[in-house]
RNA sequence: GCCGGUGUGGCGGAAUUGGUAGACGCACCGCACUCAAAAUGCGGCGGAGUUAUCCGUGCCGGUUCGAGUCCGGCCACCGGCACCA
């Protein structure tokens, strides 16, 4: 054993040798467990410590797993379709296929300098045919179940990325990729009925054991409302407008309606005196950008000129067109309550339309409204609500709308359904091939995969035309049903589809049947611990919780939910701000690992901060565990021979270490664990230099314990300790709570809450001893002073309270 | 605007969940070793001070023998959603 720590020679003598002799082989005795990491995009500019850190945080947890006695799936593979890598392909003049390719390889080298226990020969990669082929199974099941449907519509389009965007990508209006301000285009496009899963989606949340806040953004994503659907009679016609309101308590307080200006029933219901107005509103309406939409100040809209009937008070109510109602979402048009919602409020006042309070803030006087007041209060106006609260008239409305046949219980969701065909060249083809005689017909089973023809030329269009349209000879095929002329679908699959169902094929990567046999899914999936960004939270978390819900309604899985637990690893930052190659903060690995060693990485990557949190990367850092894993060696090395009968000491702190340790590790607190090992080592160098030697046991124990962290350390020492079998051959230590009795413990004696003085007492000393000795101690500073109460918490602490 | 989260030394961060605030580490200072430096070891390191003392966990108040931790009210920053009726 060398003197100093020499750690580039024993992490390439132990990654070699693991590589060989596989850590965790495979063994159906055991117990499985599934640790997964978000696979990534083979990204050009490799990886930076702030990828390292979730892929350090997976790798722990499946070392101590296997320590712990499971057989571990922790999988790694490569989401390599989709914008980024076509575009990073544009930019370096290649072909996608190739620059993915070299990519891959790159930072797969990288992967392997963390040592992290990939089981590579299950690597997964979403531009391989065998791999896309199932891709588009599942999307041929979603079609012949009716999930997947084409239709014309305004869409979210990134003039960036030549593409249109799912809602899920455009966010407040901008490309959630580049940034960009989306526009709107009229496009044919494939949707996926998310929608018809919306209530799965949003109940079974409660099952999961993720963190609050992803849940949160997701439920708040899906958007679920209680409302009611109400009809109203255009006056003087036999039409009806539907609106939908979360509040039919205040339908007495409805003084106008607004139609949003796509709805169908804007043109018959405008007069002729208002046409010229209201289509050149509508024609303004459509060129405005959501952002510029939503960036209005103040609110605009146009009178049609036609009347509604309130169907409880038979008023006559004008109905307005505006694009503050958002024609996707409800009916396309609502009721308006000036009085008791702040929007209507705003509208009623700027266009000197009336206001009719219905509900009465307690205990407060009828008068004239400032503002909409939205709270609970008395029902007032409301003769079919004579004498309820606001808030039981809202319960109650709807069945008594249904009743009186004006209306019904409905409830509506914020989500969308998915916009799922992009028109781009680097991804799965849409298995789907248009027939003039048949129609759409989806490619049959025995003929997928279609494969994404391989040309020279696949730039986007400016058109929203995939640029596959342009290639006929692709195009041009013959109808599976009829065998006469057909032609492609040219638009392609989005980035997600391949990351929708991956961490299944996972299991049974190589399989040509099935997209994994049932034995496999059902031996390691569902993934217990899904660890990655918290970028993905409405994106592909949702989406694969969807496509696992499908899976499960055809029988392809046993499960509802794909991942049980999710673990969401907080950023590394850099001087205050994101790493990234234009800001030039990118802190690389590389030259950490030659200098340190990727032990000293690996651990400064948990001790950086915690782990859920955004963290600031500091070099110098580095020093610190580098430090410490040179004492721990100079520990082993000095007194590996120095084996005496452990004392009462050495017995406390290794199991005293084995019991903290285990608990950081399990809250998965790692910068806790880190400073612990710092903080325990310290300790038993004490010991070992005060006694002269320590015991054996004690030094494994830490080894074993590190073995996880630090696991080419770990496993270097455990071989000098004498132990021909490796340390992953351990079981993880357990904890002797016998030895953690102690016989005396310290404590500190408080005056009026202010520690004063610390006494050494014995464990079971009662209390008015314990008292005696608090009160010697703190001698003079009683003097004078008299003694309201005396506290004493046993084991913990004493309190006296003087005048 | 609504909904979350966070706020502790020069810095990253601990705190057994109401019980000695600042563990562990970084940076810094002193000492030892050295011709010297690096490395290493030992010691110091919240602020003030009249050194047997006071103040101190974003701010103000409360509960309690005792509050970083609980309650009420603010402020600041970060994140999500955003005209969803």
């Amino acid at each position: 054993m060398d003197s100093c720590y020499n750690f580039s020679k024993i992490e390439k003598k132990w990654r070699e040798e693991w590589e060989k002799n596989p850590i965790n082989p495979p063994d159906d005795s055991k117990p499985k467990y599934y640790c997964l990491d978000m696979f990534p995009y083979p990204s050009g500019s490799g990886l930076h410590v702030g990828h390292w850190r979730g892929y350090v945080l997976s790798d722990v947890i499946s070392r101590m797993k296997v320590l712990e006695g499971y057989e571990v799936l922790h999988p790694m593979g490569w989401d390599a379709f989709g914008l980024p890598a076509e575009n990073f392909a544009i930019s370096h003049n290649t072909h996608p296929s190739i620059s993915t390719a070299e990519n891959i390889a790159n930072v797969k080298r990288k992967l392997h300098e963390i040592s992290a226990i990939y089981d590579w020969d299950k690597e997964v990669n979403t531009t391989d045919k065998d791999y896309y082929k199932w891709t588009q199974w599942i999307f041929a099941r979603m079609f012949e179940n009716g999930l997947a449907y084409e239709k014309e519509m305004p869409l979210n389009w990134c003039p960036s990325c030549k593409c249109v965007l799912a809602n899920e990508e455009a966010t407040n209006g901008v490309c959630e990729r580049c940034g960009s301000v989306v526009t709107k285009k009229n496009l044919r496009q494939w949707m996926l009925k998310i929608t018809a899963y919306a209530e799965r989606l949003l109940n079974d949340l409660d099952t999961l054991d993720w963190p609050e806040k992803v849940k949160k953004m997701q439920s708040d994503w899906i958007g679920k409302s209680y409302g009611a659907e109400v009809s109203f009679k255009v006056a003087d016609t036999d039409k009806e407008i539907v609106v939908y309101t979360t509040r039919p308590d205040t339908l007495y307080g409805a003084t106008f309606m607004v139609l949003s200006p796509e709805h169908a029933m804007v043109k018959e219901i405008t007069i002729d005196e208002q046409r010229e107005a209201v289509e050149q509103y509508c024609f303004e309406a459509s060129t405005k950008s959501s952002v510029d939409r939503m960036s209005d100040k103040e609110k605009t809209g146009v009178f049609t000129g036609s009347y509604a009937i309130n169907p409880l008070n038979n008023e006559k109510v004008p109905i307005w067109v505006a694009y503050y109602v958002l024609a996707d979402y409800g009916t396309g048009a609502i009721m308006c309550v000036p009085a008791h919602d702040d929007r209507d409020f705003e509208f009623a006042k700027k266009f000197n339309l009336p206001i009719v309070q219905v509900i009465l803030e307690k205990d407060a006087e009828e008068k004239e409204l400032t503002q909409a007041y939205t709270g609970d209060g008395v029902m007032i106006n409301s003769p079919l609500f004579e004498g309820m609260t606001a808030f039981e008239a809202k319960q109650k409305a709807p069945l008594i709308l249904e009743e009186k046949g004006i209306g019904k219980k409905t409830v509506n969701y914020k989500l969308r359904d998915w916009v799922f065909s992009r028109q781009r060249y680097w991804g799965e083809p849409i298995p789907l091939v248009h027939c003039e005689k048949c129609g759409t017909v989806v490619v049959p089973d025995d003929q997928l995969p279609v494969e994404l023809p391989n040309v020279s030329s696949y730039l986007p269009t400016e058109t929203g035309e995939s640029p596959l349209a342009a290639i006929d000879e692709w195009v041009n095929t013959t109808c599976p049903k009829c065998g006469g002329p057909a032609k492609r679908e040219t638009n392609t699959m989005p980035q997600w589809a391949g990351s929708s169902w991956y961490f299944l094929r996972y299991t049974d990567p190589h399989n040509k049947n099935e997209l994994a046999s049932k034995e496999n899914i059902a031996k390691w999936a569902p993934v217990d611990m899904y660890v990655g960004g918290i970028e993905h939270a409405v994106l592909h978390l949702l989406y694969a919780r969807f496509y696992t819900k499908f899976l499960y309604d055809i029988g392809v899985v046993p499960f509802e939910e794909p991942f049980k637990r999710l673990f969401n690893q907080g950023m590394i930052n850099k001087d205050g701000a994101k790493m990234s190659k234009s800001k030039g903060n990118v802190v690389s690995p590389d030259d950490l690992v030659e200098r340190y060693g990727c032990d000293s990485l690996r651990l400064y990557e948990l001790f950086v901060g915690p782990p859920e949190v955004d963290s600031e990367w500091d070099d110098s850092g580095i020093d610190g565990v580098f430090r410490y894993l040179n004492k721990l060696w100079k520990l082993v090395y000095t007194y590996k021979d120095k084996d005496i009968a452990p004392t009462k000491d050495m017995e406390f702190i290794k199991n005293k270490m084995i019991y903290e340790i285990t608990n950081r590790v399990n809250a998965l607190t790692m910068n806790t664990v880190v400073s612990g090992f710092m903080e325990f080592t310290n300790k038993i160098i004490e010991i070992a230099k005060k006694e002269d030697g320590i015991n054996k046991d004690t030094l494994e124990a830490i080894v074993v314990l590190l073995s996880p962290f630090a696991p080419h350390m770990a496993e270097e020492l455990w071989r000098e300790l004498g132990h021909t079998e490796s340390v992953f051959k351990q079981k993880w230590p357990v904890c002797d709570e016998s030895k953690l009795v102690c016989d005396t413990v310290k404590i500190a004696v408080s005056v009026n809450g202010k520690a004063r003085e610390n006494i050494e007492i014995s464990v079971d000393a009662p209390k008015e001893e314990v008292l005696k000795i608090a009160k010697e101690a703190l001698g003079k500073r009683l003097d004078g002073k008299e003694i309201v109460k005396e506290i004493y918490v046993p084991n913990r602490i004493v309190n006296i309270v003087v005048k």
